[in-house]
DNA sequence: GTCAATTCACATGAAAGAGACCACGGTCTAGTG
DNA sequence: CTAGACCGTGGTCTCTTTCATGTGAATTGACGA
């Protein structure tokens, strides 16, 4: 492009109309003022944790719910409220710690998650290199030091028991037996609703002292949701009629996400302002989701390591050569001679077939052992992508893997 | 035809190793007064 | 004498291998009608 095209370009983009008044209004981060729909959850959160104020203990909270139903946002949106009215009264000694134990490299472990509290606590620790117990001893004196009622919510709880087992949250549950000074409550919050039953049922006693559910927002609500956002995101009028009706509605489909119908309307939004058109259309909406799968392949796969990588390419080829369901083994053989090709040592099978597992966790294939009686017990393998998709992703496969096309 | 045993082709679990990263304490070394 | 470099030890973490055990239904084969 020539630069006087640039600048054409730059000046025709400021002479237009914004779509957006404020964008970070729909962005995931953003805390609004009212949640709808809520009230009963938020209320429930609220009794539990007003003891806190009197610098009692609260009773510990458990809250299930799939993503996307304003969990975390109801948790949060009443801790800070709890919090201003604690320092209207003058009480110091109440803390809140929010942490995501789904965050890698930070609390995803037992030792980075205590090693993280202590942290907020204002403990310095090192990353690495400290025994557990340690760092355990660590938390605890900082704990002792602020004499504070904390309160510790810990979401998308269930991701780190899959990893590190119940243990953490046995030692966080008798934790106040050893504390004078300070007491903690812990409010667990989980997408996987049975995930408690595989508890320790003394950790799961303790924990859930009480439990609240989230349903998934049904299609109106999400609606509510998504005008109220809107109103403050776009300029009047911006939105063509039906654009929220439809975002709702793929959104009610996958469970009452919420988060999605949001981040499904931003992008629209987004491709309408790109394409330098005043309005977004319902159009927009069928492209923006297009778009946001793809990013999600694309970036999915792009963070895998190779031996993922490989795997992915295998099951690609495999895919390629045969209509309908690949089993593990036909998988496994080709993915040895890709290794092969690249000059990589192949993996057991046994590990290949837990990373069939792993890409299956992200949604990229679909895979489901199926026993196929005499003929021995397998992974179905299929792709969860559509064609285009599969298209750009064999070809960032190719050149991460550096594969020449043929063969 | 019926029913239990067999069998396949992996799945799934547990344990343990390799290698990267890191903290800590002790020892060595070079620079300083 | 002291600060900083350098080492060994012991810890976590991730990825992987090894060994062991589990599993669901098509097939088989014995059995009886």
């Amino acid at each position: 492009m020539i630069k006087k095209g640039l600048t054409g370009y730059f000046e025709d983009f400021l002479k237009k109309e914004p779509i957006f008044v404020n964008k970070s209004v729909l962005q995931s981060n953003y805390h609004p003022i009212e949640i709808p729909h809520r009230e009963g959850q938020m209320n429930q959160i609220a009794q539990t944790l007003a003891p806190a104020l009197r610098n009692n203990k609260p009773s510990n909270l458990f809250i299930y719910g799939k993503t996307g139903t304003g969990k975390t946002v109801s948790v949060n949106h009443t801790a800070d409220q709890m919090l201003g009215v604690a320092a209207q009264n003058g009480n110091k000694n109440l803390k809140v710690i929010y942490i995501n134990c789904k965050l890698k490299k930070i609390a995803d472990t037992e030792y980075r998650l205590i090693a993280q509290l202590s942290r907020e606590l204002g403990k310095e620790i090192p990353i690495t290199g400290l025994p557990t117990d340690e760092v355990y001893k660590i938390f605890f004196s900082a704990l002792e030091e602020k004499r504070t009622t904390l309160i510790l919510v810990l979401d998308e709880i269930d991701q780190l028991m899959k990893k590190t087992g119940d243990e953490i949250l046995y030692n966080l549950t008798r934790i106040n037996s050893e504390l004078t000074n300070s007491q903690v409550s812990i409010i667990g919050i989980s997408n996987d609703l049975i995930f408690a039953d595989n508890l320790d049922p003394r950790v799961k006693s303790s924990l859930s002292e009480e439990e609240i559910i989230f349903p998934p927002y049904n299609a109106l609500q999400i609606q509510d949701i998504l005008k109220q956002r809107s109103s403050k995101a776009f300029k009047e009028g911006v939105l063509e009629p039906g654009v929220i009706e439809k975002c709702a509605a793929y959104a009610a489909r996958e469970h009452g996400d919420a988060r999605r119908a949001l981040e499904l309307l931003r992008v629209s939004a987004e491709l309408a302002e790109r394409n330098g058109r005043a309005k977004v259309s319902i159009h927009d909406i069928d492209d923006a989701e297009e778009k946001i799968e793809r990013e999600r392949v694309v970036d999915i796969v792009i963070a895998q390591p190779k031996q993922f990588q490989t795997t992915l390419y295998s099951i690609l080829q495999v895919s390629a050569g045969q209509r309908g369901l690949i089993s593990t083994g036909e998988v496994y053989e080709v993915y040895k001679k890709v290794c092969y090709k690249t000059g990589t040592r192949p993996l057991t099978q046994r590990r290949v077939s837990d990373i069939v597992a792993e890409l299956d966790m992200l949604g990229i294939i679909n895979a489901k052992v199926t026993s196929k009686g005499r003929y021995g017990r397998t992974r179905e393998i299929e792709l969860a992508i559509n064609d285009s998709i599969l298209n750009k992703t064999k070809k960032i496969l190719e050149k991460d893997l550096d594969l020449n096309t043929e063969g």
